[in-house]
DNA sequence: ATTGAAAGAGAGAGGGA
DNA sequence: TCCCTCTCTCTTTCAAT
């Protein structure tokens, strides 16, 4: 695990509250040189702690106003490469998590209404291993944060 | 719903792969010029299209290896004020969303180890109006992806 | 939406604790 | 190793069109 020090982490919080941050605001709000700074970004890219600096949308702005929880139920003796790859190629599936419990997958999937999420569903069904599904219609989105607040 | 023409499209595309993109790439990429492309994503800005910059990091890389999946049974009747609060201040709850279901809310967890993930629980059940918990560890992440791919 | 000038931000060299 | 200053270049913003 890379090493991060007090510096490190004001900026992890600086950028993750602003990912468009500029090297000299940043250099100024942790009292160091813009050079300085411009290094530590390019190492935390570097070694993997950032991922990436991206934008996030608002989803019902997008014409994307449901979102669901799938539950699946796989057979995991065969197909499972098949799978990954269809999840991947279905853009409305924004996560996607091998669970314990009484399924083997579940999704979280974002999309325009719920002839959309029916189709999708059907596709899901049509996938070799999946041999049961269970649907969960979120009501309301109560937080939805991609920050991590590092200890 | 703010409408979005072409440009507007491909300009959010490029902010949500590279959230750091700078204006003079973004017009040449879009063939506009840099002022026009600067009016424009400050236009998606201020109507909340772009929710905000961000920057995602690796959850691994800074101590918080274990994810989860907490879904609550909540009675409703009383106190979802209170618990909202509660998962406000909870910084490793990273998705809270009120469902359809067996259950009210499901959570999405992400923290260090399964001894913080057991005092979280302790703390969620001790919540007014909580009457049941299930929890469901996740094993691997196939996808995460935050983007939102436009129509 | 564009152009062009002024202001601001970033990258790199060289050097010091 | 980590940081600084200086300088040059690139980017952004603003005014006028």
């Amino acid at each position: 695990m890379y090493k991060l020090d007090k510096i490190d982490k004001a900026l992890l919080k600086l950028l993750q509250e602003n990912g468009r941050a500029t090297i000299s605001s940043l250099s100024s709000a942790v009292s160091l040189s813009m050079p300085a700074v411009s290094e530590r970004v390019k190492r935390l890219e570097a070694s993997g702690v950032i991922q990436k600096f991206t934008t996030l949308l608002n989803p019902s702005l997008v014409d994307k106003q449901l979102m669901a929880l799938v539950q699946i139920g796989f057979d995991m003796q065969r197909h499972a490469d098949s799978f990954v790859d269809f999840v991947e190629t279905e853009k409305d599936i924004k996560e996607c998590y091998r669970i314990t419990g009484k399924y083997e997958y579940t999704l979280k999937v974002q999309t325009n209404n719920t002839g959309t999420l029916a189709e999708l569903l059907n596709r899901i069904k049509a996938q070799d291993g999946v041999n049961k599904t269970h649907s969960i219609v979120v009501l309301s989105s109560i937080i939805d944060r991609p920050s991590v607040v590092i200890n």
